[in-house]
DNA sequence: GATGAATGAGTTTTCATTCAT
DNA sequence: CATGAATGAAAACTCATTCAT
């Protein structure tokens, strides 16, 4: 059980992260000073260093904080009472609402081996994979019940997965289809492939 | 007519070009140093501001290079005499092919608007609209000619798009997956869609 | 006569001054953060700041609290009815045991006026040279009396705290020589120059 | 062979060594900074580090320069048909020499450990030991052949060294002590111990 | 055409120190 | 008394770029 005071912190980690994401996304991670990120906070450089170590610290529990919600997302979903066609739906459809709600935070996951080494690395590429098998399984299963055709699952879920990735890069929160339309125009075309 | 020197020239730039893009590629294009890129060709620094008068120049022609492939590759495609189903399939097919055939070219050229500004960005994203315009005259001639069914147009090309733009960072030509296969999978399944 | 609060309070100085010492021997003055020293001592950083007003608060005292041992140790010798022999004899004894028993807070003592500035600095000369001519008085004292050889009594005193300043340097407690056996041997060595 | 360039690239080297080893010995390592030694040679930050790769770097090179010279001396003497009396009285008045015309750099050689790691670590650490055993061998042999008494010869290497380290801490130049009279002195009492 | 030396502006990071609670 | 959060000044180091030779 977390005290108030943890609750503070965290509160303003992520307050943190949000801003840093925000520039990060904007201008590219080494395009982004710290004293920039402190600035949009009204706080100082120094005090960033407090709540994280480093510049690629920030950035690591960025990955994180999304990974955890996606992964989270797909668990509830897996274990979910529904068909495989309307996991996969969902799938997609999480992901779609999670890249245009938290954009910045998508935008600056991109090629972590750029950017990380080690335990960092390993800890991110674990994640990703985990996902990807998620969306394998959904496959995999689907195309068992016979719900699904029988297709070659790792080029699928590359098509499904790079199609989801790209959001990111083109949506605009005032541009002129909402996220709802996106997720339901993606959910219903990929499932084209499958069906 | 160019001469022996500029024909020359253009051979050492595009050596240049090349190394530079694998390295970018791997390290990200701040991570790389232009001494890294010159000592790889075994070059001094200096001598590589004879050809390139920045590293941005650097990038950019990058960008350039490919863009000018991407796109002439698609204009042939449109103008033969194929039906909008088959000129689809080659285009899927064909931009395949140069990802992974220029897989570092490819990874070096996303985000551009966290590398360049004004005049480089606008060339750029000319380039960028103009080959997502080919796609989508595609989408709507075999829509209007009903080889295709009707689909939202740019939906499509997005999930078209971001599919193949996805496969340079997963590519690998030692990897299990022949380009060949990934073309053929892909052309198929993205196919799919829209039958 | 000092109150039991007193009492504490010095007791809690002496013991963040050994811890100190210990970092600083180990490390280095600059290579110490206040960080390390209360971690060592399961403080946080601001409650040194009670006990201590600086990081060269800490450092001074350090020198301090060796040098009134070693003055008086000195003068300890000096009023003892002994004969010169004896006395320079003892005095390097006592040297040695302190320089062994006292290890880190012997390495940390070099180099003052690296360290300090002014009336810091002023205090730590003037106790050196108190030292030094305690030793003086027992080379000059020895020879009006016949008991030593007639030297160069400055470069013989160099020699001699030169040779035992360089103790702590080597010295280790688990090492072969006992420090009883260091001070034998040093004082029969050095008396030889004299004798 | 060494090119013209070479040599001036040498040169150079040598010249910011000599006064960053200056800057050290007055301020000590940590008390300087970069911005001060390329200063005082009226050069910039960034040229420095086109000679040294680190400020470790430059420190590393004043021991080495030292050593090289301090082993040099030490081997010749070693390798002369000399008795080991007058071995060890010009290896003590070799040290005297070079510690008091090159002050600054031995007062930069102390507490190597506190400075360096790993692989510039073991070469320091390295050729102390060399030297040390040079002059335990000249103790060694000097008593086998019954030149000097039995002592133990590590015991008596310490008073040695000790005393010479000492030197730069307390010479000046305009002192009243001339390096020659510091040498004959140094040599004359220190062979007392063994004669 | 090539090169090596020089530069300087910029960035991350560290830490002693303070102070409200 | 103790602490955790904040600060700001300083320092090491990097690198794209220039230019005389």
């Amino acid at each position: 059980m977390s005290s108030f005071k943890e609750r503070k912190i965290a509160k303003k980690k992520e307050e943190i992260l949000r801003s840093a994401a925000a520039i990060f996304a904007e201008k590219g991670y080494h395009g982004t000073t710290m004293e920039e990120v402190a600035a949009r906070l009204l706080m100082t450089k120094g005090s960033m260093y407090y709540y994280f170590k480093n510049k690629d610290d920030l950035l690591f529990h960025c990955h994180q904080m999304i990974m955890e919600k996606s992964i989270g997302q797909m668990e509830e979903i897996l274990n979910s009472p529904l068909t495989w066609t309307e996991k996969l739906t969902n799938a997609i459809k999480a992901h779609v609402q999670l890249a245009t709600s938290e954009k910045s935070m998508f935008m600056v996951m991109d090629k972590p081996n750029q950017h990380f080494t080690d335990e960092y690395l390993q800890e991110i590429l674990a994640s990703r994979t985990k996902y990807a098998q998620y969306f394998d399984r959904i496959l995999l299963e689907g195309i068992r019940l016979k719900e699904f055709q029988n297709v070659d699952v790792k080029m699928v879920r590359m098509i499904i997965l790079g199609a989801l990735n790209w959001i990111q890069e083109w949506y605009r929160p005032e541009g002129e289809k909402s996220s709802e339309e996106i997720s339901n125009a993606f959910s219903a075309y990929l499932l084209k492939i499958l069906l």
